[in-house]
DNA sequence: AATTAAATACCAACCAGTCGGTATGGAATT
DNA sequence: AATTCCATACCGACTGGTTGGTATTTAATT
C-alpha cells in the first residue's frame, strides 16, 4: 500500500503542477502554490522531487505522455483514409477548446515560452513532448500525401509543424481574449489548409 | 536638458525591460535586472514608474507602438495591389525571423502566456497592441479580398488572427528548437494559404 | 528493526518597494 | 549678476515579506 499511496501523492503533485503553471506560469508558480493546490505538505513535496525544476521536468513529461494517450487512442485513428485521421485529429482539438483557457492550453508551451533561455532542462523537456507529438502527426499527414498529393513540394513534417504552430498561437489568443472563439476561427482555417493540401479527388 | 535627460532614461528602462522580459519571461524578471540591464539606479526606476506592473504595461504600449509604426510605414505599403501588401508583410516577418529568438519574438505573446489570469492590467495592454495589429492587416486583406475573392465566406478579421497566430507560434517553436527554421517554414505555409484565399486570375 | 513517506519548523537568499538624502538646472527675487 | 528657492532626477542602503530548499521528527509499511 506505500507504493500505491506514494504514487498517488506523486500523481497529485504533477497534476497541481500542470494546471497551476498552466494558470500562473512556471516561475510564478511557487512549491508552496502547488502543495496546497495539491493537498501535501512542503516535506512530502522534496521527498518525491529534487527541485522545483526536477517537477517541472516531470510534470513536462507526464502531460506529453498524457496527450500522446489521449490522442493515439482516439476514436478517429480507427478511420481507414489517413486524410480523415489527421481531418479528425484537427476536429478532436477543435472540439476541445471549450471551457476555461487554463485547462485546454499547453503546458509545454507556456512553459517554453518563458524558460526556454534559462532553464535548458526545461526547454529539452519541452522539446521531447513537443516533437513526439509531431511525429505523430507526421505519419498520417506523410499516409495521407502518399495518397492525395504525392507530387506535392511540402514535407509532413514542416506541415504537422504548422499545424502545431497554429494551435499554440491559437491558445495565445485564447488567453489574451478569455473565450476560445478566435482560437476556433483559427483551428477552421488549418483544416480549410489540410483539406487543400490534401484534395481528394471528387 | 533635464527633461531630455529623464526620457532618455525612461526609454532605456523600456528597452531593457522589453529584452529582459523576452528572454528570461515577466515574473522572472526582478526589477533589479531591468535596472543593471539599462545601467539605472533601483531610486530611478521607481521614480519613473510606480511599480514593477506600471513599467509592464508601458512596455507593452512602446513595443506595440513600435511594432505598428515598423509595419505602417514598410517599403510594402507602396504597393498598389492589396494582395502585395499582405503578401509583402508576410515576407517581411519572415525576412525578420532571424538571428537570436529573443530579438525577433513578441513581447505581447511572451507576456500573456504566463500572465493573462494574475494581471488583468499586462493582458489588457496586450490585447489593445495586438488588435492594433491585427485591425492594420485586417485593413489589406479586405482590400484584397474584395478585389479576388469577394464572395467568399471567410472574414478578414479571421484570416488576420489565423497569420498572428501561425506567427506567435511559430516564434514558440523558434524558442523550443533554438533555431528559427521550422518558424521560416510555418510562415512559408501562412503565405501559400493566403495566396490560396486571394487566388489572382491569371 | 529498518526503510520509506510525510509533516513541521526553520533558514539564508532574494525581491518589490521605501526612504532619506544628494545633484542639477532653471525661475524668481534681490 | 548674484542669490535664493524649488521641482525634478537620481542614488543606494534598507525593510518586510517571500522563496526554494533543509533539518528534524513522527508515522506507516515491510
Amino acid at each position: 500500500m506505500a507504493t500505491k499511496n506514494s504514487m498517488a501523492t506523486r500523481t497529485k503533485l504533477l497534476d497541481a503542477a500542470r494546471d497551476v503553471i498552466r494558470a500562473q506560469g512556471y516561475a510564478a508558480t511557487t512549491v508552496d502554490d502547488i502543495c496546497t493546490s495539491a493537498g501535501v505538505s512542503k516535506g512530502s513535496f522534496f521527498h518525491h522531487f529534487e527541485s522545483k525544476d526536477d517537477l517541472g521536468v516531470a510534470a513536462i513529461e507526464a502531460f506529453a505522455s498524457m496527450a500522446d494517450t489521449l490522442f493515439t487512442t482516439a476514436p478517429y485513428n480507427d478511420l481507414p483514409d489517413p486524410r480523415d485521421r489527421i481531418l479528425g485529429y484537427v476536429d478532436m482539438r477543435a472540439a476541445l477548446i471549450q471551457g476555461d483557457v487554463t485547462y485546454f492550453s499547453c503546458l509545454m508551451g507556456t512553459t517554453v515560452q518563458e524558460a526556454y533561455a534559462t532553464h535548458p532542462d526545461l526547454r529539452d523537456a519541452c522539446d521531447k513532448g513537443m516533437t513526439l507529438h509531431i511525429k505523430m502527426l507526421e505519419r498520417d499527414i506523410a499516409a495521407a500525401k502518399e495518397r492525395y498529393a504525392p507530387d506535392a513540394l511540402w514535407s509532413p513534417e514542416g506541415v504537422a509543424y504548422f499545424i502545431q504552430a497554429t494551435l499554440q498561437g491559437a491558445f495565445i489568443y485564447a488567453k489574451v481574449k478569455q473565450s476560445p472563439d478566435i482560437a476556433a476561427g483559427c483551428l477552421a482555417h488549418a483544416r480549410a489548409y489540410l483539406e487543400m493540401l490534401l484534395d481528394a479527388p471528387r
